[in-house]
DNA sequence: TATTTATATGAATGGATATTCATATGAATA
DNA sequence: TATTCATATGAATATCCATTCATATAAATA
C-alpha cells in the first residue's frame, strides 16, 4: 500500500506553495510561475506531479492552461496538513 | 519556516512503521528489529531521527533502550494523518 | 505562414537522504 | 575481567528526487 504518497506529494515546500496560491481559484502556468518566482519548467514538472497525484485537474483556455485543486476532499485533506503544521510549531528540532 | 519537517520525518515508509508498531506501548531496538525485519544499525538510525525530531524519547533499562512517542500531541497528529492516507485511499495514481 | 507566446518534456545534474558495513560503546553475565 | 548482548555511530555508498537546461509543441497573432 502506498498510503503516504499523496503526503509526500504535498511535503515538498514549493508543491505546498504553488497549492497554498492555488486555494479555492484555479491559475494559469504564467500566474503561478510570476507569484512563486521559480523556473517556468520546475513550476510545470511539479504542476505534472500534483496532476498525477489527483490533487490537481488542468483546462486549456486558447494558450493557457489553467489548474486547479480537484475537489473538496483534497482541500479538505490541505486544510488538516496546515492545522498539523501549526501544532508542529511548538517543537523542539522540527 | 520549516512547518513540514516533521512532516517529512513522519512521511518515510519505515519511520510511519515504526511509529505504528509503537502506538502507545513503548518498545525496545530489538523489538523493533525484530518486527520490521530490518537492519539494526538502519532502525538505530531512523530512532535517532525521530528523536532528534521529537517524536520519540527513549529510556534505558539495563541492556536494553525502550522508546515511546513523546506526547499526545504526537500521537494526535499521527491519528490525523492515518486518517488522511484514508481518504487518500479513493484517490488515483497515489 | 512565420513569429511570438504559453506550456510541456526529457535528459543531465546535483543534492539530500536512506541504506549498508564495519566498528565502537557500554551494560550484564559467566 | 573476558565475553556476550543490545544498541549506537560514522564513513561509504546507493537511491531518490528536485532542479536546470535545452528543446519541443501547440495555440494565437502579425
Amino acid at each position: 500500500m502506498k498510503t503516504n504518497s499523496l503526503l509526500k506529494c504535498i511535503v515538498d515546500d514549493n508543491r505546498r506553495n504553488i497549492l497554498t496560491f492555488l486555494g479555492k481559484k484555479e491559475k494559469c502556468v504564467c500566474e503561478i510561475v510570476e507569484h512563486l518566482n521559480l523556473e517556468q519548467s520546475l513550476i510545470s514538472h511539479h504542476l505534472q506531479i500534483l496532476k498525477e497525484c489527483g490533487i490537481l485537474e488542468s483546462r486549456q483556455a486558447g494558450k493557457n492552461i489553467f489548474y486547479k485543486i480537484t475537489d473538496n476532499k483534497i482541500s479538505d485533506i490541505l486544510k488538516q496538513i496546515d492545522q498539523i503544521a501549526l501544532k508542529i510549531e511548538g517543537n523542539k528540532e522540527c
